[in-house]
DNA sequence: GTTTCAGCGTTTTTT
DNA sequence: ACGCTGAAAC
């Protein structure tokens, strides 16, 4: 193997992405022997910190395959490679280029696939995502008769947040009932079997949900000859965001080191917002503890906004006096001091940043440099039709995800029978399509199907003429098409495959659903992204480990303009930053979340969720509160609630702000006389029907 | 015996 | 948009 001998870091031809950094930067990129911690407040240059320190490590004869870097998000992992990959060029082998990168859950997904027969799993397992776990669950629950006990028994999603908390966590089901769910206490015992229950269940199946990714994955480190044969491969590991990972992650990356892997942590344990998957800060700030002979480099110089902005992010900063000390200094000169601006309502506040949005536009502010940010998925609804209305083109980050929609779950359910005709689950879901197919007739058969077992791709069209009879003749037709693009699709490639499904699911999404059309083109977006996989098989895992955040991630819609407003929930802008930031519906309920009030540390996490999103913004940051808000977004009553400002907003960080109170909208503001205060004004068509 | 559909209440954040 | 319920429709 190659090894450099000189460092070039002290050289004054040190390269250039040396030679950029400040000198905490550097002594991070060049950190020489032994684990190390990057405390890396907001906008601080962490990125560019990484991809130096990649760099500098396959300067210094690393082999670019034996570095593994651990990201949040596949886009995150796309984006250090790409620029550690364009500062390595030159070096032998490709360079960063062939780092091997992306989520904990995609290198999980690796690994197990390779080590199947040693966990004993099937090489074919398939995936689970959320929603297809709190399916099975809800199934296990219903085969237990745990629905019909009287008293009300949790929501199959639910369910699948306490098993999947309880497995990340590492905690006993009952201590984690007992400090963040007593209202399911009572049901203790119910839940404990139901989870043995859905555990037998998944390996009887053949399947993992994401959960036992990791699982695997920790099991394979902390095997002893396993484990060594894998950290074999790596020198280094690298994590980043490390402050939102859980114990599980945790003991995975202790026992690489175990087995002799150097560690690089990189976090910022005020941005940790991840807890409610069981992450905690607490593992960043115990690293050093854990990992004997760390370094710990900070962090504090922000190149990314203005003195005005971070005095405000220290201010709410500096209300949580947990962690360690954060302070950020501003780099740059010049930002504006944000602004706080109190609107009517919602409405009111959606035509507020329209009017903002395009006012910064007509001074040459592209609108991708611009992004509004939301506590939910939801808080953006109206700004949407405002958007709409305006003929302002957006995309959004989070909320509703893609994966989740009905039709797509369909076509997913048939892509995977492609490779699994024994997945029952898949072909459950596919039957039901048909029309006067119900659960009854679905199960019939099912039976036929899978009698002795799964259905090798020889014996599919004999079981199937079996099958068939079950159903009602009007779903035959139908379900024959499904079954020859079944058959065919197995020799077709990836692209061809899809095709083929698709046209066959195609009359039934349009019967299913009354916007069959516009959910066939999703379908279309679907096959293009499956051309690109190898197989259908790797398509579907690889899209339930890394699914697509948004709709342009798919494919970018017709309507959209090559410039449009970002819309995003804050926890789908960590790490990203914008010229321009609205953070909106930052009113106490939502910041905190009213769901959130219960504990101390959940409202702190609340409060570093509006961290995250105020530290966005590079040069403007307008924050907006509705004084009013509807507990019904979408509700015919008028049911709403008096909003005051964020908690978090408190008068001292007020004072740092510009503070706008809004006069309502003159047509709107016309106060609704009191009931009775004056003669009703009525409507009456009963005339009509003398 | 089964499926289907209308009506009603509810919805945090995501790999 | 989804889950649950009860009643209509096949």
């Amino acid at each position: 193997m190659f090894v450099s001998e000189a460092s070039p870091t002290s050289e004054p031809h040190a390269p250039p992405w040396l030679a950029d950094l400040n000198p905490e930067q550097h002594a991070a990129a060049v950190h020489r022997d032994g684990h190390l911690l990057v405390l890396a407040g907001a906008g601080t240059g962490k990125t560019t910190t990484v991809c130096a320190r990649v760099a500098w490590l396959i300067e210094e004869g690393v082999a670019p395959e034996r570095i593994l870097l651990l990201t949040f998000t596949r886009r995150a992992a796309r984006e250090m490679l790409a620029r550690a990959g364009a500062l390595t060029r030159s070096a032998p082998g490709g360079g960063a280029r062939r780092v091997v990168g992306g989520t904990f859950h995609a290198a999980a997904h690796r690994l197990v696939r390779a080590h199947a027969a040693a966990l004993g799993l099937a090489q074919d397992f398939a995936l689970l995502d959320a929603a297809d776990a709190a399916d099975l669950l809800d199934l296990v629950r219903q085969e237990q008769g745990l629905s019909e006990t009287g008293r009300r028994f949790p929501r199959k999603h639910t369910l699948a947040d306490l098993c999947s908390r309880t497995v990340n966590a590492q905690r006993p089901l009952r201590e984690l009932l007992a400090s963040d769910f007593p209202w399911c206490e009572e049901h203790g015992d119910a839940l404990a079997e139901l989870f043995r229950a859905f555990a037998a269940r998944k390996r009887e199946l053949g399947v993992l949900d994401l959960d036992d990714l990791l699982l695997y994955w920790r099991a394979l480190v902390l095997d002893p000859a396993a484990g060594r044969h894998i950290a074999q491969g790596i020198d280094h590991v690298l994590v980043d965001e490390y402050q939102d990972v859980n114990g599980l992650q945790v003991d995975i990356v202790a026992g690489l080191a175990d087995h002799g892997c150097t560690v690089t942590a990189v976090g910022n344990d005020f941005q940790a917002i991840y807890g409610f998957r069981s992450a905690s800060a607490g593992h960043i700030l115990g690293f050093p503890a854990q990992f004997a002979g760390a370094a710990t480099v900070t962090l504090e110089r922000n190149y990314r906004s203005g003195q005005g902005l971070l005095d405000v992010a220290n201010a709410v900063a500096a209300q949580d006096a947990d962690g360690f000390p954060k302070v950020l200094r501003a780099q740059r000169g010049g930002g504006e001091v944000p602004r706080l601006v109190f609107c009517r309502d919602q409405t009111h506040e959606a035509a507020e940043v329209c009017d903002r949005v395009l006012a910064a536009r007509e001074e040459g502010m592209l609108l991708r440099e611009q992004a509004v940010l939301a506590r939910t998925g939801h808080d953006t609804d109206l700004l949407e039709l405002e958007l709409s209305r305006r003929r302002i083109p957006y995309v959004k980050y989070g909320g509703l995800r893609y994966l989740e929609a009905a039709h797509v779950k369909d076509f997913l359910a048939v892509l995977r029978l492609t490779d699994r005709l024994g997945d029952e689950m898949s072909w459950f879901r596919v039957l039901l399509l048909l029309e006067g197919v119900g659960p009854n007739r679905a199960r019939r058969a099912l039976d036929h199907l899978l009698a002795g077992g799964p259905p090798p791709a020889a014996e599919l069209p004999a079981r199937w003429e079996t099958a068939r009879a079950e159903l009602p003749s009007g779903a035959r037709e139908h379900g024959d098409a499904l079954v020859a693009a079944l058959a065919g699709a197995q020799d077709a490639g990836a692209a061809a495959g899809a095709e083929r499904l698709r046209d066959a699911l195609a009359p039934l999404v349009r019967a299913k659903y009354p916007d069959g059309a516009v959910r066939l083109q999703d379908l279309d977006a679907l096959c293009g992204l499956a051309g690109e996989a190898a197989d259908l098989r790797t398509f579907v895992a690889e899209l339930v480990i890394d699914p697509p955040s948004s709709s342009s991630d798919l494919a970018v819609a017709p309507h959209l303009d090559d410039d449009w407003l970002v819309l995003s929930t804050v926890h789908s802008a960590k790490g990203l930053e914008w010229q321009s930031v609205h953070v909106i519906a930052a009113y106490d309920g939502n910041f905190p979340a009213c769901m959130a009030v219960g504990t101390k540390e959940s409202i702190a996490e609340e409060r570093r969720l509006l961290y995250v999103a105020l530290t966005r913004a590079r040069r403007s940051l307008t924050v907006y509160v509705p004084r009013r808000y509807y507990h019904r977004p979408t509700g015919r009553d008028d049911g709403h609630g008096y909003g005051k400002a964020s908690r978090f907003l408190s008068p001292d960080v007020q004072a740092l702000c510009e503070v706008v109170h809004l006069a309502d909208d003159p047509a709107a503001a016309a106060p609704v006389p009191a009931p009775g205060a004056q003669a009703r004004i009525t409507v009456s068509v009963d005339e009509l029907f003398a």
